[in-house]
DNA sequence: AGGATCGGTGCATTCAATGCACCACTGGAG
DNA sequence: CTCCAGTGGTGCATTGAATGCACCGATCCT
């Protein structure tokens, strides 16, 4: 759409904090931006970028008229997607952050699922944690966000949840998998893996030591969950999942225990999308698809 | 705002029905107006128009590139206002369409209240009737609408709503005015004045009447609200409106009695705005100040 | 049949956007 | 301090996208 390029120029001179720069990236002179920028400034009524010493800086009246640019190129493309619906092309493309957990299992069904149907569909998947998930959809750069504990920024609008108890995940020959239902004072008496902090699954294990005046003091520590469901079977260690990230059947040559929900309480896995937004068309679909796919 | 006049363009020649036309209303040459079009479409990847013998017709694409023109600028409206507030001008507009009955004493004291405290804002006051103001707010031509008893369309967003019985308007010498409530059926018997067919007092007496299988036979029929409450004080006749509509004390000379409830329902009167918007500083605030002086 | 009106197109023109060269200013390194 | 690198801002010539003009073919109404 040719009609707002200027902001995104704007949304270019924000990223690179210089006229200079973004023009070059841009493949234009910085007079030239330069001068748009101004024109758009006196058109708006309203300085949008406060000038510094070495660049320039987007002032909160700036950060006002960007979020406008996002949400509206935002609806532009929901427009697109609709009259492409309407045209019976049946395209579109959804975007969506999501929590590390569903990589293995549950999104790659949900996706296959709804390609079956709509062929024409595609898919871009970001793996976010919490915080980041929530910037993506503030930005506009995705349209849902399936994250487990998030922080519940104000923007953010609940689609569905559903609890998701903290498991451990064990070898069969550990000797805390005889048991159905494991205390976490075992699980720290055990050397054990855990996610780095900013993890969901961490932060509930955190809050749950700290009041049982214990630690979590993991031999590793690790960002990938893929890791963690690896390493149990090569050294006799505690590993932490939610049963999303699980097979269901356990034919993984993984053994799944609870955690005590007394020591553990369950977190939550929150479907959501920016609050007040129209979806387009294909991504709608695929929501309620996953709010489906949650209740059962 | 330079960059949206292909939309404004686009919304004249859909308003026009012709290029030509819009071309000649909007100073610039059937040629150059035919090709922004074209291009527009070539972008946004579909026609938006139906080429006509006699002109152009928008498609159901085009609808939708309409709306979310529309739904574009106001936002943007409200960005600028935001701005206005932040530079601590306090500026704004606010634009609201309401039913007669608000003319003559609730609509000017609460735009007076609201100037007395922001004398920077000003206002719009659009005089519609219940179908014409929810047109108002979807193509967004209003931010707020103050209704007798609206058709309630999918995109209208309540914000408040209070009961408005039906009153009987009478010289203080009519036979009817020594009561203290009316009947309806008596008003039916005395000659009477009502509003035309459209207005929401004049649809709930239509209903109550057939219930009652008799019929609402006006001497004089008006659209105007006004002319009835001076016509009862020179012919004998009973009028009719809603409470909200008469000054409170009763110094004008008029005598007001409630029509029986169990005979004539009382109505709603909505405060609502377009489903969705996030409203300019301005009219938020002053619709707070309705919600407020509503619920007195 | 014929006039009126419509959308669409080829070609010359124009003016707004751009590139270039340059200025003034700032901050940090030598 | 000087000097340099990097920044935003400006006057002037240039260019190319948008426009106006003239015209075409189609359609509708008289």
């Amino acid at each position: 759409m040719r009609h707002m390029e200027t902001f995104r120029l704007i949304e270019a001179v924000a990223r690179a904090g210089s006229i200079r720069k973004a023009a070059e990236d841009a493949g234009l002179t910085a007079s030239a931006l330069n001068r748009r920028i101004a024109r758009f400034e006196d058109e708006f009524g309203a300085r949008i970028f406060e000038r510094l010493a070495r660049g320039v800086r987007l002032n909160s009246a700036g950060e006002l008229v960007l979020q406008h640019y996002r949400a509206q190129r935002s609806d532009m493309a929901r427009v697109q997607s609709q009259v492409a619906d309407l045209k019976g092309v049946r395209r579109g493309h959804v975007t969506i952050a999501c929590s590390q957990a569903l990589l293995p299992y549950f999104m790659p069904e949900q996706i296959a699922r709804y390609r079956r149907e709509h062929p024409g569909v595609t898919f871009a998947v970001k793996v976010r944690d919490r915080a980041r998930a929530e910037e993506e959809l503030a930005a506009m750069r995705s349209d849902l966000a399936l994250v487990f504990e998030p922080e519940l920024m104000v923007d953010f609008e609940v689609l569905h949840q559903i609890p998701q108890p903290v498991c451990a995940v064990l070898a069969p020959d550990h000797p805390l998998a005889a048991r159905d239902e494991i205390r976490l004072r075992d699980c720290l008496d055990h050397p054990h893996i855990a996610p780095a902090a900013g993890y969901g699954v961490r932060y509930l294990l955190d809050m749950a030591a700290r009041r049982g005046s214990r630690q979590v003091e993991p031999v590793v520590e690790t960002e990938s969950f893929e890791l963690i469901r690896h390493y149990v079977l090569h050294e006799g260690v505690v590993g932490f999942q939610i049963p999303i990230g699980l097979r269901p059947g356990g034919t993984s040559g993984l053994t799944v225990r609870p955690v005590a929900a007394r020591d553990v309480p369950p977190g939550l896995m929150l479907l959501g999308q920016m609050k007040g937004r129209v979806l387009p068309v294909a991504t709608s679909r695929f929501a309620t698809q996953l709010v489906q796919a949650l209740g059962e």
